[in-house]
DNA sequence: CTTTTGAATTTTGAATTCAAAATTACTCTA
DNA sequence: TAGAGTAATTTTGAATTCAAAATTCAAAAG
């Protein structure tokens, strides 16, 4: 997960002058197979590539990304207990499926993460960062009038990263990002409209104008109300689409 | 080698009369060795047996448990994936020493997660539950009279496990879980005196008369700032005994 | 006497091997 | 043909083995 900080295996490489080359120190941090292994399963989950309920074989992934069942079944446990993956005992693992309830448990405590993160951001953002979120803004709304919805999705989540980011406080954050994981592991049908459109970008605007006036209990609430729409709109909307 | 735990492999065996056997189901769920593995190190940590930046030798604990090194080594990334354990690239692993702030956020994120648990606890908890709680608070109130300080601990823990319990969020409370892990294995000296001691009972008090009227938001300022109290002294306490 | 260099030992990382359980395929019977 | 029972195959769990990296230790040079 955390890349050791690098270190100086040989403290002469410090003495040449440092032309063109890295300032500090080159690529000492060497990569462990399973984290590697970790990483790219992660991404294929998160990305859909591995779809809830798919059985991972463990031979097939072995042959897949070219390595020993070791490395492979360390990364598993890994996963596991990330909750990205099940495993049954003499059965294999397969991609988490989550019940609705459990789905809907996740979307009330990100309410509750992001509604903590945002109280605390109000008390210890910089003005400086507040301007990088207001320049992230526009570039949402800039989205917007493109109707790109995809770029628009990624500035939504580089706004709420920085407020997390701004509440300078690493476990929050980690905690956070594992949940917000899982979550976009579901990869829920988007049911977008320009009504829903409009009103998120409305409670955004809400949202910047807490974080100016540092209202941290204001900023909580709607980032608390906000997430908890998304849920009932997704919830809704998925319940329907399975009967 | 290491007895595994029996199983049926032979389908007769169900169909002697069950005179004296379990009514339900033996034991089918058969643990996997590397579960039982990870409980038992992660207990060694909590516990205090291995404390904070103890190295831990593979070859060692292999022995001491009996077991090969795959699945030992498995056990270790699932405990570094909980935060347990540190692992650096082909140096081993040692149980997670954090630094002051890593203690101090951690803290702080767990008054998040109690506030937040106790706001949903309001709005969820049954009268029958109220009731064992009130019951555990006197027998908590017992325990102070008694002057016994490790079962007053228990109770303590206990009524604040209940409340989590009545959020009704599993995800919720996985994650308080395991970060309250993380916080016992760091064993902090404790330095309880009396008057401190009135105070946290008295606190007490005042959860219950918030959650006996359902005030969630009451029940949440009081929990937070009931952890953040505790974080102080604890920290300032370290940071004293450090000098 | 200290420091540096390099070999020996230990420890970790990953592949292979062996064993046990589950799944599949097949045969034989009704 | 359907189904039960059994053998064959696949898949998982764990031990062992092999390789690479780190640590230790000792000898030699300054």
């Amino acid at each position: 997960m955390q890349n050791s900080s690098k270190t100086l295996s040989n403290p002469d490489e410090i003495q040449f002058p440092d032309t063109d080359a890295q300032p500090a120190l080159p690529k000492l941090e060497r990569q462990r197979l399973h984290d590697t292994v970790v990483e790219h399963i992660r991404n294929f989950i998160v990305e859909g590539v591995l779809a809830a309920g798919m059985k991972l074989n463990e031979r097939e992934l072995c042959e897949t990304l070219g390595i020993s069942r070791t490395p492979l079944r360390e990364a598993l446990k890994v996963l596991a207990a990330e909750g990205l993956i099940d495993i049954e005992p003499n059965r294999g693992a397969s991609v988490s499926k989550l019940s609705g309830t459990e789905i809907w448990e996740m979307f009330e405590l990100m309410s509750g993460l992001e509604a903590f993160s945002g109280e605390l951001a109000c008390e210890r953002i910089t003005p400086a960062e507040i301007a990088v979120i207001k320049s992230l803004h526009y570039a949402m709304l800039a989205s917007r009038e493109k109707n790109d919805l995809s770029s628009y999705y990624r500035y939504n989540q580089e706004i709420h990263d920085r407020i997390n980011e701004a509440a300078r406080n690493t476990a929050l954050r980690q905690t956070y990002t594992s949940l917000n994981r899982r979550l976009k592991s579901l990869r829920f049908r988007s049911n977008f409209n320009i009504e829903k459109w409009d009103k998120a970008i409305a409670e955004h605007e809400e949202m910047l104008k807490a974080l100016d006036a540092r209202d941290g209990k204001r900023l909580s609430a709607i980032l608390r109300g906000h997430l908890i729409e998304k849920r009932d709109a997704i919830m809704k909307r998925e319940t329907d689409a399975a009967s």
